[in-house]
DNA sequence: CGTAGCGCCTGCCGGC
DNA sequence: TGCCGGCAGGCGCTAC
C-alpha cells in the first residue's frame, strides 16, 4: 500500500501530535503481525518517555525516545492514525497508545497483517533497516548510482527500481508512474539503460515522489493520512489504474503482470 | 550470485 | 442471492 509519499505524509502528520508527548496505556491487541512484536522492549523504550522525534527511513516510520526506537511498517493495508480516544476501535487494530496530556491516541490498524511493529535500542540493531538501499530524495547523483548498481542486472527496470535493497520507497504505483514520465518501457532490462535514460528516470522518480508528497499521497482504498484524510495524488496519476487512453498520445494504456504485480504503461510513449 | 515464484493475510469486486 | 476466483500501495524466503 503505502509507498514513500504516503509514509512521508503520515510522518509529517504525526509529528506535531506526538513529538514531546509520552505514550501511556500502551496496548498490543495481538503479539504477532507478520512476525512476533517485541512488546516488552517496546514498552520499556516508550512507557513514560517523551517521543523526541519521528522520521522515515524507506517505508519505515521511526519514533525515537531517549531509550531507543520504535519501528512501524504499514505493509499493504496498514493505517497509523492519531484520533480521539473516544472513538470505537476499528477491526484489525493491533496497537494503541494514549498520547499524554491530550485526549488523543495513536492507533495502528492493519487488516492484511503484512505490516511490522518493532523496537530496538540502537538503529544499527535493526535488521530491517540494515539492508535498505538509498533514499531517492536524498541520494546525490541518483542516476550515476542506479546506473552503477544496474551492471549485470537483467531484471526488468520496473523490478529494479522497486528493489528496496537498491532504492527505497518506490512501490508499484510510483514505479509505473515514473517509467511513464521518463518514457522508458517497464520491460527493459536494468542494464540496458543508457546514461541519458538514467538521468531522465532519476528526475522522474524524484519529481513524482515530491508531487505525491505535496498531494498527501495516493489513496486507492485503505491508505489514509494520520488525520484520516485521503491522499489526492490519485487525481494526478498518468497510467496506474487508468482505463482511459494515454494522456500524451491517446493510445490505450496497457496493463500487464510483472513478477506477480500489475504494471501499467503506454507502449507507444515508453520505449 | 541473480532471478522467478510463492506465501503471508483480509476484503472487495465482478462474473456466473 | 451466493459462491469463487482474482486482485490489492510489500516483502522475505525458497529453489534453481
Amino acid at each position: 500500500m503505502p509507498e514513500l509519499p504516503e509514509v512521508e505524509t503520515v510522518v509529517q502528520g504525526l509529528s506535531l501530535a506526538v513529538t514531546g508527548h509520552s505514550l501511556s496505556a500502551i496496548t498490543f491487541h495481538r503479539d504477532k503481525i507478520r512476525e512476533e512484536i517485541p512488546t516488552q522492549l517496546f514498552r520499556e523504550l516508550f512507557e513514560g518517555q517523551p517521543v523526541l522525534d519521528i522520521f522515515r527511513r524507506g517505508k519505515y516510520i521511526i519514533l525515537r525516545t531517549d531509550l531507543g526506537f520504535g519501528l512501524i511498517h504499514l505493509g499493504m493495508s496498514g493505517v497509523l492514525a492519531v484520533e480521539s480516544k473516544a472513538l470505537p476501535l476499528p477491526r484489525h487494530t493491533h496497537f494503541t497508545a494514549d498520547i499524554d496530556s491530550t485526549s488523543e491516541r495513536l492507533r495502528f490498524t492493519d487488516p492484511r497483517r503484512f505490516g511490522r511493529l518493532g523496537a530496538v535500542k540502537n538503529l544499527n540493531d535493526s535488521i530491517w533497516l540494515s539492508s535498505l538501499g538509498v533514499e531517492p530524495l536524498i541520494q546525490k547523483n541518483l542516476a550515476g548510482y542506479l546506473g552503477k548498481m544496474a551492471k549485470n542486472r537483467k531484471v526488468p527496470i520496473k523490478n529494479f527500481i522497486m528493489d528496496s535493497k537498491i532504492l527505497v520507497g518506490v512501490g508499484n504505483i510510483y514505479a509505473s508512474e515514473s517509467l511513464f514520465d521518463a518514457g522508458i518501457s517497464p520491460l527493459r532490462s536494468a542494464n540496458s539503460l543508457i546514461k541519458i535514460e538514467w538521468l531522465r528516470l532519476s528526475r522522474s522518480i524524484q519529481s513524482i515522489l515530491k508531487k505525491a508528497i505535496k498531494a498527501g499521497g495516493t489513496t486507492l482504498k485503505d491508505y489514509r493520512t494520520s488525520g484520516g484524510e485521503m491522499g489526492y495524488f490519485v487525481n494526478e496519476l498518468s497510467v496506474y489504474g487508468k482505463k482511459e487512453p494515454c494522456m500524451k498520445c491517446f493510445h490505450p494504456i496497457m496493463q500487464m503482470r510483472q513478477s506477480g504485480r500489475s504494471t501499467w504503461f503506454c507502449s507507444v510513449c515508453q520505449k
